[in-house]
DNA sequence: TTGTAACCTGACCAAACGGTCAAGATAAAT
DNA sequence: ATTTATCTTGACCGTTTGGTCAGGTTACAA
């Protein structure tokens, strides 16, 4: 505040009041809604995690389910990027492996956002099932091509690439969604860097190994 | 009502009210809390889906919490029983692919189940850690020893004994967690029968060849 | 300096919720 | 037949919740 803070140009700091508001209330929602899940959070308890008063987040976001929507997206984007792995021109073994090493490591330092679509999904993707049924799904159905294409030129085991692809959610996202049970059978303790790096190498290899690549 | 209803015998009349009642508020809640989570289920829909008047709820179970316990448990105990096959002499193939296909078949049978355990874990098992970290943890570490002297026999590749399990647990419970998503992804068809079937067949032809058993 | 649009917030409200209770109905033991 | 224990249920209650609103403050263009 005292220090190196330019002049206002031009409006700039309205903006930027807002952006930071919408910023804070954003990644607060993310982890009340991972938490309790969107019935069980409480517009209170994210405006308390956000550091605003409960009027306030409602003054950003008209209701609940317009910031719930809001934390889905972003999630959904994150893992999207993630997938750009997928369009290098590589062998199949390196991309693989890149796009599984890149949603591990997005488990790893973003769990919340994951819990949040777990969340969701399991409840049965009432707020989501426009944004899957479209975008994700134009997604999906790319990265099968491709696979297929591999499988075609005999790169890799004849396997269904779906179930493959379910095997590379469920499985990477599992250090995010059941990190708590994984924490447990850990003797109560967060898997270490380590041990999450042996892990994340583990799961490349059987599923490498498993469609004939490794 | 009319035909064959054996006397009495002893007070076996009331117990069997309680029996039914018992059973059909039980499975009532396991739909409700897998839809709805926790906080989200209400005992008001409870009571709707069990056939039965509000306060008869509480008159069975004393509180929302107690009723959650029950079903979280009744879920693991059915877990358990499926991982039975590894008490069986035969080869690890064998055994590993025999609790997979128990898995892949809870999740068709029962999926409702899967899912109020998966709100429960990502929720960060406030509910269920002493459980986990007694009964449940016991078990796993009683299969890791034996996937460890597989290991060490020359039988099977030297994987990480808790990742592999740990991609069991996710893959198999993503078709009952994570199924609507699934279903959309299927063209807003629910799986056949034929599906999952060959789903069933991938999943663990993948897992075994990435161990080296197939 | 002045006007105004955007931002902020304590106080408030109707609805929904988990749980209680008193009074009645039913089954079983004596 | 009478008593007693269990089962049943509509009505009710205190609390929590998402959302509103009036009245204030702050930024900034003119």
């Amino acid at each position: 505040m005292t220090t190196a803070t330019a002049k206002p140009a031009n409006g700039a700091h309205k903006a930027a009041i807002r952006q930071e508001n919408e910023v804070q209330i954003l990644a607060a929602a993310e982890r009340v809604f991972a938490d309790f899940g969107f019935k069980g959070a409480t517009t209170a308890r994210i405006a308390e995690v956000a550091n605003v008063p409960k009027a306030n987040v409602h003054y950003y976001f008209a209701t609940k389910e317009a910031l719930y929507r809001r934390v889905i997206e972003n999630v959904c984007s994150q893992w999207l990027e993630a997938a750009m792995t997928f369009e290098n021109t590589t062998d199949p073994a390196t991309i693989l492996r890149g796009y599984i090493e890149a949603k591990m490591d997005l488990s790893r330092s973003t769990p919340y956002g994951s819990r949040v679509w777990a969340h969701e999904i399991v409840r049965g993707a009432k707020f989501s099932s426009d944004y899957i049924s479209t975008t994700v799904k134009n997604w999906l159905d790319g990265r099968v091509r491709i696979i297929r294409r591999w499988i075609a030129e005999g790169k890799m085991d004849n396997v269904e690439p779906y179930s493959l692809m379910y095997m590379i959610f469920a499985t990477t996202q599992h250090y995010a969604d059941f990190a708590s049970q994984i924490e447990i059978f850990n003797d109560n303790q967060p898997l270490s860097d380590a041990q999450f790096a042996e892990a994340k190498e583990n799961v490349v290899r059987i599923i490498l190994r498993g469609v004939g690549l490794y």
